[in-house]
DNA sequence: AATAATACCTAGTAGCACAAAGTATATAGA
DNA sequence: TCTATATACTTTGTGCTACTAGGTATTATT
């Protein structure tokens, strides 16, 4: 498997579309969602802390998500928990439909 | 058919791909590539002139396109053509392969 | 004792799509 | 004739995005 450096340009707004992806699914702390991106790449889309945490917050800003502070079981740092708003699943509903139809047009103009 | 706005960050760095997948093909200059995106797009996909040739003119400062002004059969402004170079085309396979990374990343995440 | 991994925060930067203005030619409709 | 529209290219400024690079703090490993 060779990793290659995806350009900062063609990961826009797909980022925040994945994120929001995952947690439509189950509630995650910001860490665990870069890791899971992580993996779920197999190592080829990394999710800086830059980008990561500022993403959180504006969505949380605009009523997309929510958070909660969570302990850990055993010892650790405090974990900030997101999951989406009911607002948030429409607003995903219709950021996903426009990602289809980049992707219908990309695979038209790509043969 | 309805049409949605695309959101400009998922327009991000796709543009760019989507003209130069163009360009490989044959030459064209700025207002029949944005008219041919429409097309493709099934006029879902706009790409205005204060996009198109700031796009234009760095992926000519780069190297990976270069032009020549022609003056249309008829009557008309002149266009200027776009192709692209052998730089360009190598480019062009190297964006490529980074955007299936993102579609089959997007895809896997998105079921 | 030192390093890495975990976990979060943030000020500043470069690059992108876009709005909005401009120049200029040709055609169609009122 | 006047006006609007389509064609065709140019450019300045703006908001948003991913990222750089710094920071705090805890836990596990070496």
């Amino acid at each position: 498997m060779i990793t290659i450096e995806i350009r900062k340009e063609l990961k826009s707004g797909v980022i925040e579309l994945a994120i929001l992806a995952l947690l439509v699914r189950r509630e995650m702390y910001g860490y665990e969602l870069s890791q899971k991106i992580l993996d779920l790449s197999s190592g080829q889309i990394e999710v800086k802390e830059g980008t990561l945490y500022p993403i959180l917050y504006r969505l949380e800003e605009r009523g997309i998500i929510t958070s909660r502070w969570q302990a850990p079981l055993g010892r650790g740092k405090p974990r900030k928990y997101y999951y989406v708003t009911g607002k948030g699943r429409q607003y995903f509903a219709g950021y996903r439909k426009e990602w289809n139809v980049v992707v219908e047009f990309m695979c038209k103009i790509l043969e």
